[in-house]
Order: structure tokens, then C-alpha cells, then sequence
DNA sequence: AAATATACAAAAAACGATTATTGTTTAATT
DNA sequence: AATTAAACAATAATCGTTTTTTGTATATTT
């Protein structure tokens, strides 16, 4: 009633040493068992805290797990972002999108988890709250593209952001649709076709 | 081991009237119970037959469930076929058929499966072969926009469809992808400008 | 002020015994 | 020749019970 710094459930901060170790254990147990058969009292012994300090911060399991989620999709985006600083096109900055998002689908915690419960990684692709996240990334960089006029100044910011998130989702969800596009020189090649032309003209030079 | 008829598994005929009585049971099971709870011998009491005859045309209970959605897939595609005959360009037909698409997911078998088995929803729609028999649906399509001019005749037929297909499966799984694109006028000109031009030029007539 | 330890009822999971379903086979029926 | 009916072992689902886990509360420790 009286709490001040009473943060129940909205933004967690990594910063937080506590929270940070709760994820890391969170993180390692889900890694280890999936979700289902982990339980908050394993990820308290594995984090050698309380199950109490658990729920101080992340009202349930179900809070957790998303803030398990949350933090390594926040650290996956940093990263992407610095990557993205290095280059020179909005079709680089996309390729190498997709490239490094099917990495982490292989070897981060997505692809343990698949082996697990495979319905469950299934779900969180399709759920659109999972993309949501990631729509305030591309903004930036389709400014940036428009100015140097690799595309046009011409197409909303909104709607230059929605093809390429819906381009990168489609990529990394399913790197063969017809033509398969699962080395990087293909898959540049193919984005930069549709997003400087579509299936319009100047597929050679003319 | 004298068999000449022999249809195994692959290729189910929906002429045979069996056929279609097994798939019909089983669809209507589907439809009310789900996957999980239907059982060969349920299937067998709805369409008045033996469960033998079903395990002869569908090897197990595996084959019959794919059977009813591959079955619901091509009445889809032929009824979609059907109605975009009558439509003049690419965009139109795009449009038409992520408009239908997203009504069979809110109204056909999907919709009262996601209720009681969402998981398998889920892992039907990440599966590639759920797509891959859509392939061989849009080249001709793609050629007759060729020659209208609509789209270039310098893109290969193959890329073409390949985009066509994951804007099309984009549309349908995410109808909000950050712009919302729920009216089919919205849909339209969207896929008006990602298709004919991407988000190059062009964006007005110039 | 936050973390811990403990206790507690309600909900969920694990368990073992029982029942139903699967997939195969075989003889009888249409 | 295909469909049916019946029997069968192997597998999977269901049920009622026991155990664990969840989420909350409270007193104690750091």
C-alpha cells in the first residue's frame, strides 16, 4: 500500500543484479528442460535465491518465461543493431537480418526448445506480439535508405517497415518457398530485387 | 503380392465414392471433436463402414488426417482457381486470394480445430509442405501478367512465384504486420505497390 | 528495503491401474 | 475384389489417487 518502488510486472530492468540472475537461471533451466518441466523451485536452486524473490519480480511462471524471452530477444536486436551500424544498404542491413536471425533459430535457446516442445516454439512464431517488438527497429534504417536513395522517398516509412519485418519473418521461417534461398548471396540477390523493384522493370540494368 | 491395383498410400482417388465416405467421416469428426479425440473407430461409425476399409485406402490414422487436409486444400485452390479467372491482374488475383485464404482460416476446418488444438494449427502452418503444394499454383498466373505487362518478363517465373506465395502466406498468418492491412482496399494497394514496384519508385505516377 | 525461510490452500503434474485405440490378421460376406 | 466382422497384441488414452508445484502470506534475516 505503501510501496513506492513497487514495479509489479511492467519493464523489468536487466539491470537489476537479482533479476538479471533469476533470468540467467530461468534461462538455463528452459534451455536445459523446456518450459513445461521447469519449475520455479529449479530455477530458484539452480540460481541459489528464493522462490519468493522470483515472485517479487515476475508475478508467475508465465511472466518469467516471457521475460526469460524478452531479454534474449532485446540482446538478439542490440546485436543485430551494432551488426546493422557496419553496413552500407537497407538490402545488407536485411540480409544479414535474416542471416543472423536463422543462426540464433539454430543454435540459441529456440532450437533446444524445438526439440522439446516443438508446439510451443510453433505458438510464439505465430503469435504477432512476438514480431510487434521488433516493428520500432527498422524505422531508422528506411529513412536512412530513402535519403541515399536507395529506395523511394516516395513509400510511408510504415509501410517500407512492415514489407521488410514481413520479409525477414518470411525468411527466416521458411528459407525455401519455391526457390530456395538459404545462402547469402542468393538470398541478397532475391531482397534486393523485390525491395528496390518488386516484380516491376530493371531486373537487368536498363 | 499379386495386387495390381494396389494404391498403397500415395495418390488418394476422391472419385472412389469409399474414398470420399471415409473423408467425409473423417472431416466431420475432425470438424466436431478435434484430432486428438477422433478415433478410427468413431470415423468408422459416422461414415457406416468398417474400420478395415478405411485401413485399406489410409494406411493409419496419420495418412486418413492428412488425407482430409489435403483434400480441403485442393477444393480451396480449385475454388480459388475459379474466381480468379475472372480477375484482370496479378494485384487482383494476390488480393482475392488473401481474402479468401484469411476467410477459410476464420471459417473452415482451421478455425474449429484452433479451438480445441491450437498447438497442431500452429505446426501445420510452420510446415513447408503445408505451401509447397500451392507452388505449382500461381506460374501461369505469373506468365499471363508477363505478357500484360503488368509485372517484368526479365524476373524469372520461378522468384516471381516464390514472392507471390510468401506475400500471400504473410498476408493470411499476420493481417497486422505494423501497417494494418485487414480492408481489402488497404490489402490492394499495398500489395499494388510491393508487387509493382517494391519500395522503389514510382510510388505516384511519375 | 529487499531477500529468505516457512507455511499453506488451490491447482497442476506424476503415477500406476484400467480401459480404449491402433494397426494387423484371418475368415465370412457382398 | 472389395467390404465386413472378429480377434489379437502392442500402444496410447483415461481415471482416480498421490505427490509436486504454484501462488500467496507472514515472520525472520541480511
Amino acid at each position: 500500500m505503501t510501496s513506492v518502488t513497487n514495479n509489479q510486472f511492467n519493464s523489468v530492468d536487466y539491470d537489476d543484479p537479482m533479476v538479471a540472475r533469476i533470468l540467467d537461471a530461468g534461462e538455463q533451466c528452459i534451455h536445459r528442460f523446456g518450459i513445461r518441466r521447469t519449475s520455479m523451485g529449479e530455477v530458484a536452486r539452480v540460481g541459489r535465491l528464493s522462490r519468493g524473490s522470483i515472485y517479487r519480480h515476475f508475478g508467475d511462471k508465465e511472466s518469467l518465461v516471457e521475460g526469460v524471452f524478452r531479454r534474449r530477444q532485446a540482446l538478439f536486436l542490440n546485436r543485430t543493431e551494432a551488426e546493422l551500424e557496419t553496413l552500407p544498404t537497407l538490402v545488407d542491413k536485411l540480409t544479414e537480418s535474416v542471416v543472423s536471425g536463422r543462426k540464433d533459430m539454430r543454435e540459441g535457446i529456440f532450437a533446444s526448445l524445438a526439440e522439446t516442445e516443438p508446439e510451443t516454439v510453433a505458438m510464439m512464431f505465430l503469435d504477432p506480439r512476438f514480431y510487434q517488438r521488433s516493428v520500432s527497429f527498422w524505422p531508422p534504417h528506411i529513412r536512412m535508405a530513402q535519403v541515399t536513395g536507395e529506395i523511394s522517398a516516395d513509400v510511408d516509412v510504415a509501410t517500407a517497415t512492415d514489407l521488410v519485418m514481413r520479409l525477414a519473418v518470411s525468411m527466416v521461417m521458411f528459407p525455401d518457398m519455391g526457390v530456395t534461398l538459404k545462402t547469402r548471396p542468393a538470398l541478397k540477390q532475391y531482397l534486393q530485387q523485390v525491395i528496390c523493384h518488386g516484380l516491376g522493370g530493371a531486373a537487368s540494368s536498363r
